[in-house]
DNA sequence: GGGAGATTGTAGGACGTCCTAGGAATGGCG
DNA sequence: CGCCATTCCTAGGACGTCCTACAATCTCCC
């Protein structure tokens, strides 16, 4: 016997215990949530033969980016919006993996760099490969669904005070 | 100096690498991500003053919609779709500060039902008016957008395998 | 110079999530 | 009747996230 959406079972519970006007938001926030859970999910099976995880990953992706193939600590937290502190400990472990190494910065001795190495710019390629074949190149909506929701999220995060370009959609 | 978007900063450069298939999906993952985050720190912070989280409040608002006021460990971790090991460490969170207790079924001693006590019930209908009025009722988006953006979500949850009602759209 | 205040990063702790392993109780099958 | 596969739950560990300190370093201004 399989169960019903439980997402849709919450929001008609919503409306029968007397709180339509929030039901629909209800309904919004915990999708996000459950579809943010299952793209995770994906990108974590994809990314764990690499010994990689999504948060790792990101930073090797953006220091490779990077002209230097280098960046402070504090800026890449800044670019992935989180807290420094997840920041030290993601790095330490890339570190441990030796997919980068900490330098610090002669002009300015409290910045640390976090800078790729060669095996680290090696894997963050293998695994980008394997993420846009597996992943990113099919996520599961056709090529209209994936930009209108794009967009909405992305209207979403600009009422939350996020940077956003392009919410008007060309 | 403020930065562009980093996900839009993030899609020109797959474009210009030479990933142009891929560029959308990620921009589409990386939007989802973001996004949960956003309202997840929304919604703990209702909750906060609480001294609720998120995963111990669902906990709580599932039992209160049941019948019994109770539930086995089982049922929980498969509505909410989390692992059942999350299921005991919230558990045994919620037992500790006295919002739910733990009962062995009779008729089938394996099963350990969690059931909600008094304080428990007035709790989670304090906590549940505040997420209403505080994040629900005013997620981010005007009414369209909630429907279509909740739309979307549920037939990316659908590719996934979720059981999903209603996706076609009235 | 030299101290006050900012900025940058790290340490330690709480919490949630997953995974693997394993202990109890049940139910079926020889 | 008794053994075993299944089901249900918990224990312990890895990882990511946040928070509150705190240490090191820089900057500014007296």
């Amino acid at each position: 016997m399989t169960d019903r959406d439980p997402i849709a079972a919450a929001r008609a519970q919503w409306i029968s215990h007397g709180w339509p006007d929030a039901a629909d938001g209800m309904a919004l926030v915990t999708s996000v949530v459950r579809a943010q859970q299952l793209l995770h999910e994906r990108v974590e099976a994809t990314l764990r033969p690499h010994g990689l995880t999504f948060a790792r990953y990101e930073i090797l992706r953006l220091l490779a980016f990077s002209r230097q193939r280098s960046m402070p600590m504090s800026r890449l937290g800044s670019l992935l919006q989180v807290h420094a502190t997840s920041v030290t400990s993601a790095v330490a472990r890339l570190e441990t993996q030796g997919l980068v190494e900490r330098l610090r910065r002669e002009s300015d001795r409290r910045v640390v760099l976090a800078s790729l190495t060669a095996a680290g710019e090696e894997l963050v390629e293998r695994a980008t490969r394997d993420l846009n074949e597996q992943v990113f190149s099919s996520p599961g909506l056709d090529a209209t669904q994936v930009r209108d929701a794009t967009r909405l999220m992305s209207a979403l995060r600009a009422t939350h005070g996020d940077v956003v370009d392009d919410v008007t959609g060309a």
